[in-house]
DNA sequence: CGCCCTCTTGAAATTGTTCAATAGAGGTGG
DNA sequence: CCACCTCTATTGAACAATTTCAAGAGGGCG
């Protein structure tokens, strides 16, 4: 459970020839999921001003990133990489709320602090921005907060989706749904979406679906034997019958 | 299941005297919620737009607002009575993502259709916003926007919140923090916390809870039992053991 | 090569569901 | 005003899905 958290500013104080050749003028310019975060409405000149208040923030596959109940002071775009949020009960008891991937946001918080962990799940990199001056920043472009309230939006309209299943859905139908998201979420971000990556622990996957890791390998093994997937090495999985398994999911 | 839409500009063209007696230049400045809505940092001019735009529905219990797949032309604030938000699986199993109170604001849909279909549980009164028009004044006052993100992050920790009752809660806990969720709410719009109204019926309360009927009416027996609640008539429950119950739900 | 951790598989136990019947509450019409 | 009808809530018993407990297999890393 190491933290690696590297400031790029202080990296390239000790490397900066390096740091910047890498990334242009402004590493921002080089961002490939630009499109996908909250500064995807600024132009050039608007999007210099954001990159002067971020940082980089580089995590290992297990590494915390926050925990709720701490000061949310920052706001973070997944660059990298898959992290998972969750909250806890006080007997141990865990709910993963979700999974990032690139381009998604997080540290949204109402109150004062977070309302739920976030850990890495694979080695990730992320953007981080002071909560603070993206407030400030944001009322000088109020293009970014419309983009953080359709944000919200879409994660509000996901987690309805998500109270569905959880709620009403049997195991063999929340493996199913939970494959076609992952897939679609590939799929958007140009990646191989069958085989697709599953990357996370199958205690991870049951927490976030609200299983046991032995129903989630079971239901695999279920799946896997009437040929709706295979189970390949690295935590590939390949949707052999996509359009069973969305009849199985219940529309996805 | 009759629908009742009174819009507030025709029914003052038959009876403007009253209805402007009744509620003052603008019905607005006699809004008694206005704190908790969309409307609250506005002052009285700025209000007075908001005003201009708003037209007001009444609906009667079991009257639908708008169906999941519909254009979403319009946004609302409910000022009075009890609504129920939920999603559908092919099959017609349910989903009750939310219940709304007065100054509960609904219809935030990032897509062109709503995602998830909205019903009056009680007699209910709401505040109707064109979607439109609600951007361009969305324009002129960024207070607005940022208010609707502000709504929009508590909706989304308390998504968050019911994902983990619906994915790691037993029915007890389910039950409890139900009780909990609607006594707190009805606290903070200064109504009585108990005895607590619940005005929905135990099949809403499972598709709520991600229960079925008979789960809730016998969990409810067995909190009865315990004397952690006491079921009075018309709905209403006395939260005997507030402490208990808190124990129960696993911190609320 | 062996250890550790995760995943898989099996069998028993449990929670909650399903099916079925009764009780109660609210509304209607005689 | 009461009887009846209907809808919702409650209760009971059998059933099923998932969990729990337990053991073994596979895979990656030192």
């Amino acid at each position: 459970m190491d933290l690696a958290v590297f400031d790029i500013n202080h990296v390239s104080s000790l490397a900066p020839a390096v740091s910047r050749e890498e990334a242009g003028p402004s590493p921002c310019s080089a961002c490939k999921i630009r499109n996908l975060t909250i500064c995807a409405p600024l132009n050039d000149a608007e999007q210099a001003q954001m990159a002067a208040i971020v940082s980089h923030v580089e995590l290992e596959g297990g590494a915390p990133l926050f925990d709720e109940g701490e000061p949310a002071d920052h706001v973070y775009n997944v660059t990298s990489g898959t992290l998972k949020v969750y909250k806890l009960l006080p007997d141990g008891r865990r709910q993963v709320t979700g999974f990032l991937l690139a381009g998604d946001f997080l540290g949204l918080a109402n109150e004062d602090d977070y309302a739920y962990s976030a850990e890495a799940v694979t080695h990730c990199s992320l953007c981080r921005f002071p909560r603070r001056k993206l407030e400030i920043l944001m009322q000088r472009f109020p293009k970014v907060e419309q983009r953080l309230l359709s944000i919200a939006s879409n994660e509000l309209a996901a987690a309805q989706e998500q109270m569905l299943l959880l709620g009403r859905k049997t195991a063999r139908e929340k493996i199913a749904s939970f494959l076609l998201l992952l897939a679609n979420r590939a799929r958007q971000r140009g990646m191989s979406d069958s085989p697709v990556s599953v990357p996370m622990s199958r205690t991870d996957i049951g927490d976030f679906l609200g299983l046991t890791t032995e129903t989630v390998s079971r239901t695999f093994t279920q799946l896997k034997q009437g040929n709706l997937i295979r189970l390949l090495p690295n935590g590939l999985v390949e949707l052999s019958a996509r359009e069973d398994l969305e009849d199985i999911a219940g529309g996805f």
